[in-house]
DNA sequence: GAATATACGTCAGTGTTGTTGACATTCCAA
DNA sequence: TTGGAATGTCAACAACACTGACGTATATTC
């Protein structure tokens, strides 16, 4: 609430100067500071990074997925990935189990110690969100998602909208 | 256009489920990926990282800022930030004078190759961003805009505004 | 004027995360 | 069955962030 000046300025046919869109800019820089920041501060107390995070993250969503699926979603090189997989196999956070048709392949679950990091880490991040949604209400979040989803590469984007294939919207 | 379908579901109530909050999350990240992907590809070219283009964005935004303020807009140490300027000092981007009121402090300028730097850079990110907007259209700008800089740290918020107090939205 | 604080720069050490290269295993198709 | 492609692992290296300690010049305070 309070935020009844207009942070486009109100007017539909300047928002795309130059200025709109050098602030569009600064403002994803310092959200995704704050975007980061709760699950940054525990991530740093157990001795883990951002990584972590997100494969931990996006094997919570898709469990048994396999190593070469979170790896074009993360968009990182396999090594890169399987130095934090390592890692959190070791912990005991993730297990690893050989693919039944095709033995080469590993899927991947959380453990009861991954779930429980896992919760710990979203949950800090939803309710920075959760707060942030609350005060820009429904339709600025419906607007604030068209433009993130617009700003996609489009090979992304495919990977993000089939995330939530399953689950409904 | 063709996005007839409301990333939210329609409901008004509806919009905080852990479902919607999990999806902006993933929205975040994914569109930080593409947010950054033009400028990243120029920059490796040049055999620079993205802490260059922060520091050329930011001193071509605040010409004459000194060394500490823009320590606090980064958000990083001043060894990290210095390892930066020293080599865009050294390739002839960045000028550093001494002040004149008080000779402590460094003014940071961008040369003229400093501003074709930063020119090609904001102009790959700013297409993109304009082309999200045009996309989405002026409200979704403007909810965009509301999410983001709700989700900011309180500091970074009061330095974001701060960035604009001068240029009129 | 002396002590203290501030602004900036630098050196050394460490950690996370990305990269490339080499390699083992498994699958599949000629 | 043999050779190529796919999957995943191990090792070494580079980029870039961080902390801690220190040096220098300047400003401020007592």
């Amino acid at each position: 609430m309070e935020q009844t000046l207009s942070p486009t300025g109100g007017q539909s046919l300047l928002f795309l100067t130059d200025e709109q869109l050098r602030k569009g800019i600064e403002a994803m820089f310092f959200a995704y500071q704050g975007f980061t920041a709760d699950p940054d501060r525990i991530l740093a107390e157990k001795g883990y990074g951002r990584a972590h995070h997100r494969a931990v993250h996006f094997i919570n969503r898709s469990p048994g997925t396999t190593v070469n699926n979170l790896l074009s979603i993360l968009g990182v090189t396999k090594q890169s990935l399987n130095r934090v997989l390592r890692t959190l196999i070791e912990d005991g956070l993730v297990s690893s189990e050989v693919g039944k048709s095709d033995k080469r392949e590993r899927h991947l679950f959380l453990t009861e110690d991954g779930k429980a990091l896992e919760k710990e880490l979203s949950d800090a991040q939803r309710d920075r969100m959760r707060a942030a949604y609350r005060l820009a209400g429904p339709e600025a979040v419906a607007g604030f998602r068209q433009v993130l989803e617009a700003m996609m590469d489009p090979e992304m984007r495919r990977r993000y909208d089939a995330l939530s294939e399953r689950l409904r919207d």
